[in-house]
DNA sequence: ACCTGAACACCGTTCAAGT
DNA sequence: ACCTGAACACCGTTCAAGT
């Protein structure tokens, strides 16, 4: 109590926070990328934001708005970290079959990525950093103006399309029938085929080859659609 | 009241519906398609159905089980209504190609079918239908066992897929920034290029084109990854 | 600056009770 | 057989009030 013969140090702790405050910014922020990775966007409540940092529903408002800011902060976040992607390879094709396989590895790794931009309006700034790679591939490929433009197209969507139905297999229940219960079952069918479908889809495999396939006809072959013009 | 005289007639109205159904099964199932066409599976709730119907929430329940349920019928009868796809046209690109135009056409009528479908377990049975008739022209076309299969399915996966990119796009706010505002703001970009890409996508055409060089290169070109099994 | 509970308008679902 | 209201456990959000 009494201390004044020693002169008082400067305090460690500043005079304003009196007490910490309970949650950040920052970790209201963390729980629900957290939240989403693990339940998807719906599992994403403010409730249960609120239950998990151990603090009332309205503190998640104070520090975030409402749950459409928190997700577009989240968003915000995601978009920013994205790796820009470069080509690698030689000759055209390899070239761009590189790029369109960085982008489904992307996009992969973030599964909402998609549909929460697409919501807020930010497709087209989300996908113009691959879209410059490919077209500058494309035309160094020959192509111009508006077949470059469709070239390009065609692989962002073959791309993205590939990875939505590659989602809803990853996050289907178990299917039943089977696509191989269905093929056997055929009393006529050609059983080659059958044996074939029957074995389970291998996703990589068949998006190298469609996607090959796709590039290589856009690039080199011919296009009667193209003339039509 | 003294009618003993008169030999009572059969009563019009039989003994037992003392007063009529307020609602029955139909008309639940019919009021919950229409909410679903207009506001999308989410708004779908048994709440609105009741209002809309005149109606307390718990004979929705007792007419249909529960939401789960209903949805579960409302699949059922979407993919029982289906029309079964026949291919059309000479050769097998241009029959591949009819097959592959009218799935798109059948899915964008039902907007929800693919997810819902999912969710259920019913995908490989809703696609079977248009899986065999591809495989019946991918096997005219002179392709057996896993590579014709790999051609089916490359060709399912690109059409899906191209819906669902469409569907993001049909149901997407006004993008901002827009594709052509970020082409135009680029300073050192071709022009011409630039200018192919702030026209707006012409979807009909794009699948078209993006379909029918897939096809081509997977009933007709070299597929080097083939070669490497 | 930061946190709180109360309150409101929405959900899906179950239950006991009516006719 | 068919419908009802009450009740429960969930939502997102606003507000006035605390410190």
């Amino acid at each position: 109590m009494t201390q004044e013969a020693v002169k008082p140090v400067r305090p460690v702790r500043p005079a304003r926070p009196v007490r910490s405050p309970a949650v950040s910014r920052r970790a209201v922020l963390d729980a629900a990328t957290r939240l989403v990775e693990e339940q998807g966007v719906a599992g994403l409540s403010m409730r249960k934001l609120a239950a998990e940092l151990g603090v009332a529903v309205t503190s998640i408002y104070w520090h975030v708005g409402n749950r459409e800011a928190l997700l577009d902060e989240l968003v915000q976040e995601m978009v920013h970290g994205l790796e820009t992607l470069a080509a690698a390879g030689s000759g055209p094709v390899a070239r761009v079959l590189s790029l369109a396989t960085g982008l489904r590895r992307v996009l992969r790794g973030h599964p909402h990525l998609i549909g929460l931009v697409n919501e807020r309006g930010l497709t087209p700034a989300m996908f113009l950093p691959s879209q410059r790679a490919l077209a500058a591939e494309v035309a160094a490929a020959g192509l111009g103006g508006t077949r470059a433009a469709e070239a390009v197209r065609a692989v962002q969507y073959h791309v993205i399309g590939f990875v939505l139905v590659e989602r809803h297999t990853d996050r289907s229940p178990e299917q039943h029938p089977t696509a191989e219960e269905l093929w056997l079952a055929e009393p006529a069918a050609d059983t080659v085929l059958a044996g074939a479908f029957a074995t389970p889809v291998d996703s990589d495999r068949l998006f190298t080859v469609s996607t090959e396939a796709l590039v290589r006809s856009l690039l080199e072959g011919p296009f009667p659609a193209f003339e039509l013009t």
